[in-house]
DNA sequence: CCAGTTTGTAAGCAACTGCTTACAACGCTA
DNA sequence: TAGCGTTGTAAGCAGTTGCTTACAAACTGG
């Protein structure tokens, strides 16, 4: 992992290259993180980034897929919104799901071709959300949980207000669970 | 108002950059709107920008004070929710409140100076609506509805998501008045 | 009418951006 | 070992960024 061991290894590189765009752009979101940032923080050479990767904007594609599926993936439908709302919660939480979400959040201004798989992502969060309810507008309501869940990590993770940012998480969890209820039991 | 009948007037210059300024950072946030879009959009000189307000930071704090203060003046606190979520979801609402929300969210991610007033704005937000509710953790729950509140501006207004994106306003504002209340009444 | 201040303009600077190119070092295969 | 594709490197290009400077034009007070 060191940079001595790799000499001459693409897929090593290829790989580390992935995993310094996923911290930074989860950081600073696309915009404020730069190609060479990226290439310093994976120890290689900015040229190789775009040898591997095309473009920028192909490098922030291949970062969102590869950690939204992999979270998407890790978490049973009903405890979806609890493992969400816990993972944007828990500051130590630096896993796929945090950095998904946190990457989400800081690139949504950012509207270059990165777009399609964030919408993409998006989509398979709220299918998943959808199949806890039966009411007729099922997608709308799973949309408005999955607003409130990147709000919550907007207002916690990057503007830090107090005092939801340093608010007890199951606290918060079992409130928003609550309210939630409503929305998704009320069947109009 | 015109290019024509503005010559040697610093306080209409003045405001036609915060104009041009409020709806550029508005539209693409802080990051991705230039001084020189500012400027041309205003019919301004570039300099003048800076040496009316300084630093490109000082514009947007200028902006973001004014924007949302006029607009949390302009709306009673057991109307601030309804008000600022039908702001949010008229696409139409070229007001002060869609921008100030707009401004908020499309910046979330740049922590320069502006972090302060950002806050700032949140600030008193949040305590017009912790009013609604006599909850001991009333500021927790107000937090939690403004994030909700962004959060659905995020994903209706910058990530365009469908169903939410193009969902009656009215519906919308139901079902989260609704779900809202279970929030602000529950005391524990 | 003339000095002095205020308002507007044009040009440019230094730093940074994404991206490219020319080239050296390496390791496999024949 | 000679040849050749792969991997890594250094330098740079063209465009953009925030911001500054030097200067012209307009207004104002004496």
């Amino acid at each position: 992992m060191t940079r001595e061991t790799r000499k001459r290894d693409a897929a090593a590189t290829k790989a580390a290259l992935l995993d310094a765009a996923s911290e930074l752009f989860a950081e600073r979101g696309f915009d404020r993180t730069t190609v060479r940032d990226i290439a310093d923080r994976a120890g290689a050479n900015q040229a190789l980034l775009f040898r591997y990767f095309g473009t920028k904007d192909q490098l922030f594609e291949a970062v969102v897929a590869r950690n939204g599926r992999q979270q998407l993936a890790e978490t049973a439908p009903e405890k979806l919104l609890g493992a969400a709302l816990r993972s944007i919660l828990d500051p130590s939480g630096t896993g796929g799901a945090h950095r998904a979400m946190a990457t989400y959040l800081r690139s949504a201004a950012s509207d270059s071709a990165s777009t399609a798989i964030r919408r993409q992502i998006g989509d398979e969060y709220a299918r998943t959300l959808a199949t806890l309810t039966d009411a007729p507008d099922a997608d709308l309501r799973a949309d408005l949980v999955m607003a409130w869940v990147l709000g919550i990590g907007l207002v916690r993770g990057i503007a830090t207000r107090e005092p939801l940012a340093s608010a007890d998480p199951e606290h918060v969890c079992d409130l928003v669970i609550e309210a939630t209820k409503t929305l998704l039991e009320r069947t109009e």
